[in-house]
DNA sequence: CAGGATCCTACGCGATACTG
DNA sequence: CAGTATCGCGTAGGATCCTG
């Protein structure tokens, strides 16, 4: 067993797994930045609409952990009614390739997943 | 707007990253994957040690998990005290590329990342 | 050594109501 | 329209003790 090993993954801090990828691996951040990335520019209740069944509040918590860590960039037009718009940062373009590639893993490996669920569950 | 994307994604029993990245977006199964992937054939002590500050408990369970989705395969040696090895599956090995794609993005951003909070703070 | 059983806390998440 | 405020629930996750 490497020591390093040890130190690298339980210096908690300083853990990108821990520190960024948990991030990004909640309910709905990988939804939202797909869609983002397939709609473009979208706003507030457009985002809302697309996933539907996301609450307003979890919405709102998950657009500004976003953008917290610089992936969404949000637009504020200084008009009346308000309008907010939301887009990929730079840096949030940058993380869809591996998004799409885990997502296509996802789906290519979906059944036989399932599969091995229900054998596991008939041993238990 | 694609109402596909919505159907797609709204649909959560067959949804494939509710259903199996949401298993893996937990707080430990990247990290026990990663550390399966690094050091091979690893024993339940080992993995604890390597992470730390896991519980008992919760890495039984992420372990468990990982064996029910058929990434990760538990092999039990019959001797006094018991030797219980874990180690990647074919399925896990599988995900290992796209896990590492992430892990690097995170690195690579990692300290922008830190820097965007700290700004996003300030601003609050 | 490799966990299981229990108990407990924190937080993710949702529903509803309200506001500039 | 684009959120915030408040309340409440369920579960992920942790601490501790116990066992084959």
């Amino acid at each position: 067993m490497d020591e390093k090993m040890l130190n690298k993954y339980s210096d908690i801090e300083n853990c990108p797994i821990r520190n960024v990828l948990n991030h990004i691996g909640n309910k709905w951040s990988m939804l939202v930045l797909s869609i983002l990335d397939e709609e473009g520019l979208l706003r507030f209740n457009e985002i809302h609409k697309a996933i539907g069944s996301i609450s307003q509040k979890m919405l709102s918590t998950t657009l500004k952990r976003l953008e917290s860590d610089g992936l969404v960039k949000r637009k504020v037009h200084p008009v009346i009614p308000p309008r907010v718009e939301y887009e990929l940062t730079k840096r949030g373009k940058s993380l869809i390739p591996h998004i799409k590639n885990l997502v296509g893993w996802a789906v290519e490996n979906f059944n036989d997943i399932k599969d091995s669920r229900l054998k596991f569950e008939r041993l238990s």
